[in-house]
DNA sequence: ATGGTAGTCCAACTA
């Protein structure tokens, strides 16, 4: 089972380079961010022409998230519990970045959590270097908690499971090709750094480093000053495996080639084979 | 220090 994750920057204008890429990549699922579509507006027939289940959790212009299946989808849920009310997710997800949803395989079953982790700058600290309660950074670092909160619920049912999506987060200097202009910045500094190692730490598996170790391999490149064809890129998006799911790996592969297509995302597909 | 690019949807925000 080939289970995909595009941060895919508007589905609007991304219809055809999506569609292409599908065609081309044939994945079973795919993990969508970014849709910035509310649910309505989402061309949900596109791609059940093309024989893929569809389940969107969106909102109007920013955000959104969104599976594509050609197996059901099934026990669907949007959301990510623990929000506080803080006034930016409203105490119950305003800012639409999570869905899970179970799909049933040869040999058995996956839970899959789609993710779109908050971006967290700008960095808003206060005198004594704390992050300000109720700023972007506080809420990154605050999602990334009940991030895991709810990977402590699915590790306890010993299950085959996976968190994928746009993590916004670098995780090691290797990460980036040039660390030291990401030093001070949410997708780096420590604090978040100390989060993602937290929620790994559980005992989920990086998808990608369980296969490749080669340099320089990045999921994402600025728009501007010709970052990808400077390779001045980031890796941002991953694959986090329970123990179960680990055990059926196969392969992982990031799509770097979409980057070079016409209208592209900034983003571009990781994928894992699962022997399911 | 600013501006460089892109998406959403026409003002400004997000990344």
């Amino acid at each position: 089972m080939k289970i995909a994750s595009f941060n895919i920057n508007g589905i609007k204008a991304r219809v055809g380079a999506l569609t292409d890429w599908l065609k081309e990549a044939e994945p079973d699922v795919a993990i969508l961010q970014e849709i910035k579509s509310m649910d309505e507006n989402f061309p949900r027939e596109i791609f059940e022409d093309m024989g893929y289940n569809v389940e969107t959790h969106g909102q109007k212009s920013f955000n959104g998230v969104a599976l594509l299946s050609k197996l059901p989808l099934e026990d669907v849920t949007r959301g990510l519990a623990g929000a506080e009310g803080n006034g930016r997710d409203g105490g119950d997800d305003e800012e639409a970045r999570y869905i899970e949803a179970t799909v049933v395989g040869d040999k058995g079953a996956i839970r899959i959590c789609g993710l779109y982790l908050p971006n967290g700058n700008p960095v808003d600290l206060d005198s004594t270097g704390q992050p300000v309660p109720g700023s972007k950074y506080d809420y990154k670092l605050k999602w990334f908690d009940r991030l895991t909160a709810r990977a402590q619920e699915l590790l306890a049912e010993e299950q085959p499971f996976l968190m994928a999506g746009d993590y916004n987060l670098i995780p090691q200097p290797e990460d980036a090709k040039r660390p030291e202009a990401w030093k001070d910045d949410a997708l780096f500094r420590l604090e978040s750094r100390t989060k993602f190692r937290r929620l790994t730490a559980l005992g989920l598996y990086d998808a990608l480093r369980l296969r490749n170790s080669a340099p320089e391999t990045f999921t994402f490149w600025d728009y501007q000053a010709g970052a990808f064809q400077k390779n001045d890129g980031i890796r941002i998006d991953h694959f986090l495996l329970s123990p179960q799911a680990a055990d059926l790996l196969t392969d992982c592969q990031i799509d770097a080639h979409v980057r070079a297509k016409d209208k592209p995302s900034d983003h571009v597909p990781i994928w894992v084979d699962l022997d399911l």
